[in-house]
DNA sequence: AGCACGCCGACT
DNA sequence: GTCGGCGTGCTC
């Protein structure tokens, strides 16, 4: 249909929607209603809609109008998929508030938002026609092949068709086999979710409600035990839960479904289809008995004295003060008033001892929401939120589920920077959004932390936030005793063993004899991180990244941090024939390695990303330490966060300088914050810790301020230094990444780039600059950074300026295949 | 993000 | 010639 005609034909007064697909086009479509389905749209539900020629989508409305587009022919709306809405306008207003902000598309940030299984796609299709004969003359060998392979399998995919041929393009074979009518079109939508549905047994009529002639049915059944069996099974079951499962049951009977089902024929079992949650149910509803410490009140009194005219409020509370109880105060007051409250974690933090803690409290009011959780899950408690769950606890994404009542937020360990997603986009930080989206609802926000991020105590301090302090640990247990030793003058005297200096070993030592535990901290993993040639300094590096393959012990073979790339360990040196190689450098492998030389008798644990992959990986090491089954828990940043063991002696850091030397302005930052949140696993419950921090560079200024535990003079010194660089929270940062394989053709595109920005912003506008890793899964990188006064107006120019530039570059004959990254306020 | 079109070099 | 790779532009 032209565009001509359509104007002449189109129905007066039609309606038409603007659709949101979940996809990174930068702009809405718009789709006629037809008129059968006008009475079934509205805002925020999700229609079938078809874009270009094959592809459909399920598309989210979020605008009804009457307006006739000018410029093209609207596809209609081919069917309604949900009869309710599945998104608020208010969660569409932070869809369009992160778009915005953080400078991507809505359907990226739809894309982010939504469950996997509430976003749709097609999968193009193709079947036999029945006509297909097959003597049929004149197919090539591809359209033979494609012919038998679909008399076998039915049906083939776009992707299957490409891995029978071996070949990437097939489009133009499978439509040329569609012309001669040998092959069909088969276009569905297919919903992801299922619901789980176990079989379940219960008894039948009389007996059901006439338990007291069950003894009747024992009778019937008394020729067969099994049966017997089966039936006591039942009973005792049923005196602790309401519903029983036909595999449960069997297995408690130790009998099989056909015992089962010839009970069923004696009309005296039936078997039902339950619907059941994937979601692992709290049953236990014990309560926190314990009394609120006087800090604990103070703190809480404040907290709501400043949310009579504040709307956030920084929790800053020492390691061990006690700030999850004063959370649940706050939880329990919101949900007595039928609220609800959003609790947001780092991922890692979220997987364990916290989540028990309040789950023992609010049992099944909170659900839980954290990456493992696989679709079906996922869509379950959007639902669940939906139809007004009161508690979540959930990592960064959480934030868009469908809240209606929210009225408390809380951002536990708010400095976290895993709240910043960087990739893909949308690049938003949680802990920002959050407070955004409590504009939204008109709820609270409390950022709980040991450790507040720059920019949050500066905002604190210039009384955007109020601040509520918790300086004393719970219990009045006194802080960890702080000791800095040095490893030079050690390594000077030939008294450092490998990587331990002898304070530290001999506290190890004194420790474990008292029958105490303890926590090493080393900031990398891997067993080293480079295999180097002893001769000529050779190191295999990553074929599509720039950077040295390290060395996995676990698994005997080098491989990418970047990519994952894997490859075997050489036996001589390729470049000079040298068979003598060697490690380099020290990793947590290697630390466990090695302080098993130092500390036989001793259970070594190791706790990092390779240990904790698999899916009760990082409960079980945690659970091995809480029951002692290990000494000494060796680990990265992950031993940092949301732990609570109270037979902690010990806490080492194994090398304070790793963390000083990162080339980055929060560097420091970061490092103060690893540090003191690592020393507070030291002895808490139990009695005053110790902390040995182990550094080449003693004299570096904040190893001081850890030692003294003080923040403020931390704080005042790093806002100095940002001051003088023009880092945040002076200003703001906008972090450009461009992309390409080819580095000339990139460095032209970026200079390009580069100069349209530097004759709008001029010297806020710093590189292009080569990254630390110049190449990374094959695509070269250059880096541009603009440092923005803040200033609301000229934040938007500069993003609108950004925008321009793209296009323009991309416009550009070569440059069209350049990637840009923008990534607002980065990490 | 797909997907098709069109341009180009590499083959039967 | 035609196949397949790759860059470019469009999708209501």
């Amino acid at each position: 249909l032209s565009l001509e005609q359509y104007h002449k034909i189109k129905p007066a007064n039609s309606h038409y929607v603007s659709i949101v697909l979940p996809i990174a086009v930068p702009k809405l479509y718009t789709y006629i209603v037809p008129e059968e389905l006008v009475e079934s749209i509205q805002f925020g539900i999700r229609v079938e809609v078809q874009l270009g020629r094959s592809k459909l989508y399920a598309g989210l409305i979020i605008d009804i109008h009457h307006q006739v587009p000018e410029d093209h022919t609207p596809k209609p709306i081919l069917s309604i998929i949900d009869q309710h809405p599945i998104v608020y306008p208010e969660q569409f207003k932070l869809w369009q508030w992160i778009a915005h902000y953080y400078s991507c598309s809505i359907g990226e940030v739809m894309n982010a938002a939504l469950p996997s299984g509430l976003k749709l796609s097609s999968e193009t299709k193709v079947i036999l026609s029945p006509m297909y004969d097959p003597n049929l003359q004149g197919l090539d060998d591809k359209e033979f092949m494609i012919c038998e392979a679909l008399s076998i399998q039915n049906e083939l995919s776009t992707s299957d068709i490409q891995k029978i041929l071996n070949q990437k393009t097939v489009y133009p074979l499978m439509q040329r086999m569609i012309n001669k009518k040998i092959i069909y079109l088969k276009e569905e939508l297919k919903e992801k979710y299922t619901p789980k549905i176990v079989v379940c047994v219960r008894l039948q009529e009389p007996y059901i409600s006439n338990p007291e002639l069950l003894q009747e049915a024992f009778d019937k059944l008394s020729r067969s035990t099994r049966q017997v069996e089966a039936l006591m099974a039942y009973v005792q079951l049923s005196r602790t839960q309401k519903v029983i499962r036909r595999a449960e049951l069997g297995k408690k009977a130790n009998v099989d479904s056909s015992v089962l089902k010839a009970m069923v024929k004696k009309e005296i079992f039936e078997f039902y289809d339950k619907e059941i949650s994937r979601i692992g149910v709290y049953e236990d509803d014990l309560k926190d008995t314990f009394d609120l410490s006087a800090q604990q009140e103070t703190a809480l009194t404040e907290l709501r004295t400043h949310f009579q005219d504040k709307n956030v409020a920084l929790l800053h509370g020492v390691t061990g003060s006690g700030k999850t109880r004063v959370y649940i105060e706050l939880i329990q007051e919101a949900i007595q008033k039928g609220e609800q409250v959003l609790y947001l974690l780092p991922e890692i933090a979220l997987t364990g001892q916290i989540v028990a803690r309040l789950q023992k409290i609010f049992g099944n009011d909170i659900a839980v929401f954290h990456s493992r959780l696989n679709n079906h899950e996922r869509v379950e408690i959007w639902k669940k939120v939906f139809s007004g769950q009161s508690i979540v606890m959930g990592v960064r994404s959480s934030l868009f589920l469908p809240f209606k009542n929210l009225k408390l937020i809380i951002v536990d360990e708010e400095h976290d920077t895993s709240f910043k997603q960087f990739d893909p986009a949308p690049r938003y930080n949680a802990r920002d959004s959050a407070i955004y989206l409590a504009h939204l609802h008109q709820a609270k926000v409390v950022l709980g932390t040991a450790t507040p991020s720059i920019e949050t105590y500066y905002n604190a301090q210039q009384k955007k936030y109020a601040l509520v302090e918790m300086k004393e640990r719970f219990g009045g247990i006194q802080m960890p005793e702080i000791i800095i030793v040095d490893a030079k003058d050690e390594w000077k005297k030939r008294k450092l063993q490998s990587h331990f200096t002898t304070v530290l070993l001999d506290e190890l030592s004194a420790a474990l004899e008292r029958g105490e535990q303890a926590i090493l901290f080393q900031n990398r993993r891997g067993y080293a991180p480079t295999l180097n040639c002893k001769n000529c300094g050779w190191s295999k590096q990553c074929k599509n990244c720039d950077v040295s393959l390290t060395f996995h012990k676990f698994s005997h073979n080098l491989r990418c941090h970047y990519c994952g790339y894997q490859s075997q360990l050489p036996t001589a040196c390729p470049s000079c024939g040298e068979r003598d190689l060697n490690l380099k450098g020290f990793g947590t492998e290697k630390i466990e390695d090695e302080l098993k030389i130092y500390l036989p008798d001793a259970n070594i644990g190791r706790m990092d990303f390779d240990t904790v992959k698999g899916k009760n990986a990082h409960a079980t090491i945690i659970n091995a330490f809480e029951e002692k089954r290990i000494d000494i828990l060796v680990g990265t940043q992950m031993v940092t966060k949301g732990l609570d063991f109270d037979n902690v002696g010990i806490v080492g850091v194994l090398s304070a300088d790793h963390l000083l030397q990162f080339p980055d302005f929060r560097s420091t930052e970061r490092a103060f914050q690893l540090i003191t949140q690592v020393s507070g696993r030291a002895g808490r419950k139990f009695k005053r810790g110790k902390v040995i921090i182990q550094s080449f560079n003693t004299t570096h200024p904040v190893l001081k301020e850890v030692l003294n535990n003080n923040f403020s003079g931390f704080f005042h010194r790093e806002l100095e230094e940002r001051l003088d660089f023009n880092y945040p929270p002076f200003n703001r940062l906008i972090k450009i990444v461009l992309k390409h394989k080819k580095p000339e053709l990139l460095n032209h595109g970026a200079k390009l780039f580069s100069q349209i920005l530097k004759d709008r912003m001029g010297k806020r506008v710093i590189g292009p600059a080569v990254p630390g890793i110049p190449r990374v899964r094959g695509q070269y990188l250059l880096v541009m950074m603009i440092k923005l006064e803040k200033n609301p107006k000229k934040i938007k120019t500069a993003k609108e300026i950004i925008l321009k530039a793209t296009q323009f570059m991309k416009a550009q004959k070569g440059f069209s295949t350049i990637r840009v990254n923008v990534d607002v306020d980065p990490q």
